[in-house]
Order: C-alpha cells, then structure tokens, then sequence
DNA sequence: GAGTCAATAT
DNA sequence: AATATTGACT
C-alpha cells in the first residue's frame, strides 16, 4: 500500500517535471524557429525532444495503471540521457545560446565532458548574436552535419578556432567579413558584394579569370609605412620624376626593399598623389603660382625656389600624415598627370608657361607610353 | 602585366 | 579620418 503510494507520488513527479521540460522546449522551438533555415537540425532535434517527452507521460501514465513503476524509470532515465542535453533551459537563453551549447558539447565530446558551464558559454554567445546567416546547409541529419551546422551559421569557414574565440571581445566581424568576401572559394552561390557591383558581364568574368584573383583567402595584414620607408618612397620618387612620373614598378626597383610588393607602393603612391593634389588644392599659390620656375636638380625637377628647401620639406613640416611630408613641396613641381592630356601645342605652352626647364633625366622616358611621348614632347 | 581609380577594409 | 588592400577597368 504504501509502496502503491510512493509510486503514484512518483508518477505524478515524472509527468509534472516532463510537462515542465517540454514546455521550456517549446518555448526552446519557438526560439529557434526563427532560424529554422539556418539551423533545422537544432530545430529537429528539440521537436524529436519534445515528442520523446509527450511519449514519457503517456508512457507512464499507462505504466501507472499498469502498476509497472520500475519500467517507467527505466525509460525515464534512457530519456533524459539524451534530453539532458536540452536541460536546463534557462528561459532566458535565446537559440543562438542553444547553438552554443550544442557546439560545445560537440567540442568537448572529445575529452568526455558534459555540458556543465553554459554561464562561462553566454560570453560567446554575445559575438554569435551579431553573427549573419548567410549560409543555407543542407537538412541533413546527421551529427556531422549538425556539428558544421554550427560552424554554417557563422560562416567561419576560413577561421580557425582560435580566432571565433578570439571573437569574445567583439571583434568577430572583423573575421566574419573578409570571410564573407571570400566565400567564393567553398560558396560560389554566395556572391561577394565587391564583385557583384559594377554589371559585369561575361568579358568581365573571363578578365577577371585571366587577371586572376587576388581576392582569394584572407585580406593581407596592414603594412605600415614609416618615416623611413616613406622617405626611401620619396627618395625614389625624386629620381623617378616626382610622383606623376615614377611608377611602381621603378619605384620598387629603386626603393630597393624585401617584401614590398608593386600593390603597396602602388596604393601608396595613389595615395601620396591623392594627397598631392589636396594639398594644392588647399594651397592654390602652389599651382597657379605665376612663377613657378623649374632647375633640374641632379636629375630630378625641382622648383627654382625651393629645391634648396626640398630635403627639409621631406622631414613632414607640412600637412599630416605621412603623405603631407613631401606633397606640398612637390604638388607644382611635376608635371601633372592632367596635363598629359592636353595637345601638344597645349603641352608646350603649358611648359613654357611655366617656365619648365628641360629635363635630362632618363627616368622620365618610362615605360608607359603616354609618359614617354611627353617626355619626347619636351 | 602595369597603371589608375574607386570601393572597401582596417 | 587616415591608410592599406583589393577590384574593375584601361
């Protein structure tokens, strides 16, 4: 009798805790229902978890009245081995918390850990939340794919480990984008922003096959510049003809430095020209100077009144920036590329104008045609 | 392949 | 905002 007693009193506890647990599943489901796209095997798993519960109590209802209490227990407990993993459920973690979760007893398989520290998890939760969804995986089930499932979502395929837990402090973007820009590699459905824009078309594609890509596996780490490499970049522009005339491929040359590559100096004098310009914009004295008299010094051009001045101008008195070191001095005193443009007659009138002495040096012949016709101009 | 400009990332 | 890299184009 009093056996009978504590066997109902057990059955009851059974289904109060199993309407309970599939109660914070469902609450679970809605959550993730959100992304059922991206994650359905999460999604599956909770619904197969919930159905296993709903089984429980209307097993145990009947064990109940069957009186087969010992049986019930049995299965209760072959249940909860695998909804453990779904409990406890705190109400208020979200479905990427879930995701968390199953990642990491996925990782943590290995050395037969449990899930036991979901706290210290919701710290990397926060970098998940800010996550995309951009990839769809297939609905497969398996618990391959429901381990890449995880990884799927945060689109790090290129990233190793170390780097999404480095994505604690928030700086998981920054990995997730270059990614996303070069998910061509694995995801050729998935088109990057950059190479969507601009319309192209087949000839695009086929030149942009020949060019080959450049765009393939992570976005080169910064180079800096310092003030000593800037000044050997300056040193080489100054033979080359100043910035207008020296090309990347000379500079690189002259500048005689391991490791730089034609894409550096090439963006970099881009933007010592860009600053160049600015500058005398800024200082319009500088190109609509009435005199603006040009000596060759050494091999180079240089302002009549200035080029003793020169060296100083490169010590960075002027604009900020590294790019401000030499470009005020030099903004009028080469030839501006806007001039190739001009006929020759312009050419030379301008040249005249502005009292353009002529200039000896071999450097400005370059390769480029364009330039090499003014130089024969001159 | 080199050079240039613009867009984008850092 | 400054600077570096990459893409698109010539």
């Amino acid at each position: 009798m009093i056996k009978n007693l504590s066997n109902m009193k057990n059955y009851n506890e059974i289904r109060e805790r199993c309407c309970e647990y599939i109660e914070a599943l469902e609450e679970e489901r809605r959550n993730i229902n959100v992304f059922h796209r991206e994650l359905p095997l999460c999604l599956e798993l909770v619904t197969q978890a919930i159905q296993a519960y709903k089984k429980e109590i209307s097993e145990t209802t009947t064990k109940n009245l069957y009186k087969k209490s010992e049986c019930s227990e049995e299965t209760t407990r072959e249940c909860r081995s695998v909804l453990d993993l779904f409990i406890p459920i705190k109400h208020s973690l979200t479905s990427v918390d879930e995701e968390d979760k199953v990642n990491d007893d996925d990782d943590e398989h290995k050395s037969h850990e449990t899930l036991t520290c979901f706290d210290d998890k919701n710290m990397k939760s926060e970098w998940l939340k800010s996550v995309q969804l951009w990839n769809q995986p297939g609905a497969v089930l398996s618990n391959n794919l429901l381990k890449s499932e995880v990884y799927n979502v945060s689109c790090f395929e290129d990233c190793s480990q170390e780097e999404i837990i480095k994505g604690n402090d928030g700086s998981a973007s920054r990995h997730q984008l270059p990614c996303y820009e070069t998910s061509n590699r694995e995801n050729d459905n998935i088109k990057s922003p950059a190479t969507t824009s601009g319309g192209g078309g087949h000839k695009k594609e086929a030149d942009k096959a020949a060019r080959g890509h450049r765009g393939k596996g992570r976005r080169k780490q910064k180079r800096s510049w310092p003030q000593e490499l800037h000044q050997r970049f300056v040193n080489a522009l100054k033979q080359l003809g100043g910035p207008n005339n020296a090309t990347p491929k000379h500079i690189k040359e002259l500048m005689k430095v391991d490791g730089l590559t034609s894409d550096q100096i090439k963006s970099h004098l881009q933007k010592y020209r860009l600053h160049t310009r600015r500058s005398s914009q800024t200082n319009p004295n500088n190109i609509n100077s009435e005199t603006p008299h040009f000596v060759v010094v050494g091999e180079i051009w240089a302002p009549q009144a200035n080029h003793s001045t020169a060296n100083a101008a490169t010590l960075g008195e002027t604009t900020t920036g590294i790019y401000g070191s030499m470009a005020s001095s030099l903004a009028f005193v080469w030839p501006n590329r806007s001039n190739f443009g001009h006929t020759i007659s312009e050419e030379r009138s301008i040249c005249s104008e502005k009292g353009i002495i002529r200039c000896n040096s071999s450097a400005i012949s370059s390769s480029n045609p364009t330039k090499t016709k003014y130089a024969n101009i001159l």
